[in-house]
DNA sequence: ACAACATTCAACCGGACGGTTGACAATCGC
DNA sequence: GCGATTGTCAACCGTCCGGTTGAATGTTGT
């Protein structure tokens, strides 16, 4: 067995992207065609592909067949995934409860007044 | 001008490996020098000092140099720019809301009760 | 049947990434 | 002052990444 990468590895990379997190904004109002998804860009058809694909590894977008057509949407489940390891910081960054855990932490410092 | 990185860009990215996240993990609970942070790992300390500059560059870390100890510790900020990235998308991963808004597209969809 | 269309595939390229090693710099304890 | 300690720097290595191009695949409309 040869240690695959954990699933957030690849859900944080594939957001670590401009060009991904834009494709996913649009995303989430409709489906879009592969071509749909390209249309504003200047790259190649070829790298959109890539990208979308790599959206796809994340599970991050979900791709139905029709013809010639490829659809595809959001599924933001490993969206959650990733919000939901985030939010375990969530406490921190909330200035007045740092300053109050600080304060019990440290109950008899001077500099608290 | 050279179309420098969005901070998302540097913040995600930083967040893709496990390596990094673990350390942030421990960072949440309390400042690690250089070495304790390294100390879990069988990686090089430069290994170790690489990573910490790459979450340093995404402002995730602060470091505070006393002697030869650098002490580090978690800046929270960051996270919390990603995290409000993600939670625009959080409507459509809660099951319910994702249902009751497909009722109101689709008012007199008969495959709804 | 055929040309146009939507998309992927394969090969390639330059640059970034994650890791190593060895030398270097600064600081500490004695 | 000296040796041990803490950490960075610089160079290197193989791999992945984002992009390109050109050919290939499958589908559609006529």
């Amino acid at each position: 067995m040869v240690e695959q990468p954990h699933s957030l590895d690849i859900v944080f990379h594939a957001l670590g992207d401009p060009t991904r997190r834009a494709m996913l904004h649009r995303l989430a109002k409709r489906e879009h065609t592969v071509g749909e998804l390209a249309e504003p860009y200047a790259m190649s058809l070829a790298s959109v592909s890539k990208h979308i694909k790599t959206l796809e590894r994340a599970g991050l977008v979900k791709r139905r067949v029709r013809g010639r057509i490829h659809y595809c949407r959001l599924n933001p489940r490993p969206l959650e995934k990733a919000d939901s390891w985030l939010r375990a910081y969530e406490r921190l960054w909330d200035l007045r409860l740092a300053r109050l855990e600080e304060l019990l932490r440290h109950p008899d410092d001077p500099s608290n007044p």
